[in-house]
DNA sequence: CGACTTTATCGAACCGGTTCGATCATCATC
DNA sequence: GATGATGATCGAACCGGTTCGATAAAGTCG
């Protein structure tokens, strides 16, 4: 591998003029100029990267840390993370904490030790300490998905108390009164947000919530599972399940297949989130899904513009909230 | 941040020893070595991963490189790897080349620029240029899922042929003979087996292929809507349809849903690899599935052995192919 | 006790860049 | 023609470690 010394020789210049070439062409003259580029691509010279984040004391890369990467919610994310910071000259590290908060950390301090430019996170945990170990991250960061109370930083997620009384209000528009929720880990945003919108707007609708309608499923498939079997075996059963996540949605249709109940004509079925090939599943879920590409984009702008803009990081943290969106499926039956 | 120089100072001994202190403690003494540890812990010293890196001209990181993080079999493989990097002090960085060959090239070599001490490469193109840039890479890596005629690295995969002759054999089992097979991308090897182990079966078996029922779903959703698409219209319709991938089956199945047929009644229906919530899926396919866990293990230890024994550069290559495992569904019905 | 090996430690060079202040030639200004 | 501003280039220090050869002290042996 060529060095910036090689080159420096075979263009009869100093090693910090080469240098200069490369970061500010404007500052060297034209000849000069000339006989360094000859010289860079004559041996192939090509800057090394840890080289340089060791003197500049930061690097061009991004780092991404997720709970589970292969989720397509994070997926659409990721992607327009990448291809947007690819445009900007920046890298992005994928990272996955599989949901530990302890592996959660680990990962960023070795990305912080790795001198990344910027972070994207969804945070996987909540409380005292975790705040106070996210908010010690002096990297440019953003944070989504999951808003944690606490954390003063850039945010970008969905309005999930609107997605959880959006599909109340389409259920009870359909005739339905009984009507179980499968929650998700209430320390969650997401999940208290989406089970307040469901408690609200069935209080608006003066529908009383019966208490064995509303069980726990951890946003997890096997919690979920055995939280749609509790709903299923109760001898007054509810018409209409609204699943707090894909997961539990999906666990709850596996459960209702398993013990012989059809859906939409015995009970009917509604949930938050996309699942990747929802069309070829019978019935097609009625569901509100996430905008993933306009969130991806928004994450990609504020990361990068606190990343390049010097005077970015006196902005005072920002919230960026969007509407989740109605999917009609043919899952949900009117009363 | 402390540096290795505040520690040298604190502890009084030069900066070279605190280095050997913590790379080979062995060689210090016991009473040098306390002191140095107690300074260390004092200010909260932790050796600059980069500038090790430089230093040593390696790094402990190990790049994973495929074209979608978000497909469950590289999410599995790489779940396993990350643990046991973990376990032997190594850490993962994954990119993702949405498929694309130069973002790939560009991939891997900013990840050889970071230093990575190993490789794990699941190829996304083939032919004399690629073979010849993958054989360059000089790092320690091994190749999985995709064999590329020419690469000879160490490889981790399943055996195509086997999976392809599985699935036709248990069609042919249930009393069909006009099978359709909807292809991938011939010039990759898992789809080229596949569709070999189709073949070969077929014919040992007397059944004539017929050249209608062959069609290119290029392992996507897409095409593979297209392909069955094309296959369903044709007035002398296969009886059972195999997909070579799972993207290409469901692509098939939705379509046969959007025309009115049932599966398995009108048409059988048989794939490739697993899917998330095949469960859900009405009705559960039958399937041939990898045993990504056993995979990604191999590719882990492999990988591992590779960069930590030293003389390890000097054993060939080898290929591990592991049999994939037949899942019964109930989307094929006896004739 | 002298010669030889071993052990602990150190200084200096190095990895491959960046950056800042200094230097010097050039040019405009009065 | 002296003064000052401007622009191009350079040397040296620095980022934070590793590594190797040198050195001095301690231990081994005949």
């Amino acid at each position: 591998m060529a060095t910036i010394r090689d080159v420096a020789k075979i263009a009869e210049v100093s090693v910090s003029t080469v240098s200069l070439a490369f970061s500010s062409p404007g500052r060297v003259s034209p000849r000069t100029l000339e006989k360094i580029r000859a010289a860079a691509s004559a041996v192939g010279y090509v800057a090394d990267p840890l080289a340089q984040s060791l003197a500049r004391g930061r690097s061009r890369m991004i780092g991404f840390v997720v709970g589970n990467v292969g989720n397509p919610f994070f997926g659409d994310i990721r992607r327009e993370l990448e291809n947007y910071a690819l445009e900007h000259e920046h890298f992005v590290l994928i990272t996955d904490s599989s949901g530990k908060t302890d592996r959660e950390r680990d990962l960023i301090e070795h990305l912080i030790g790795l001198k990344i430019a910027g972070l994207a996170l969804a945070p996987s945990s909540f409380g005292p300490d975790y705040v106070k170990f996210v908010e010690s991250i002096k990297v440019p960061m953003v944070c989504f998905d999951q808003k944690v109370a606490g954390i003063e930083r850039d945010f970008v997620g969905s309005d999930n108390f609107l997605a959880g009384a959006m599909l109340t209000e389409h259920l009870l528009q359909l005739g339905h009164r009984r009507i179980a929720f499968i929650a998700g880990p209430q320390h969650m945003n997401t999940a208290s947000e989406r089970y307040r919108g469901f408690v609200e707007t069935m209080a608006s609708a003066g529908v009383e919530v019966n208490p064995n309608y509303v069980v726990d499923g951890q946003f997890t498939r096997s919690a979920g599972y055995e939280a749609a079997m509790r709903l299923l075996i109760q001898p007054d059963r509810p018409t209409a399940i609204l699943g707090a996540n894909n997961a539990v949605a999906l666990a709850a249709l596996q459960a209702m297949q398993e013990l012989g109940f059809s859906c939409p004509d015995d009970i009917s079925l509604a949930m938050i989130d996309n699942v990747q090939w929802s069309s070829v599943i019978t019935p097609r879920i009625t569901m509100v899904v996430q905008d993933t590409l306009q969130l991806g984009n928004i994450i990609a702008r504020r990361l990068l513009h606190r990343i390049t803009d010097p005077n970015a990081n006196s902005e005072p943290p920002q919230d960026f909230v969007l509407a989740p969106k109605f999917v009609p499926g043919n899952s949900c039956r009117r009363l």
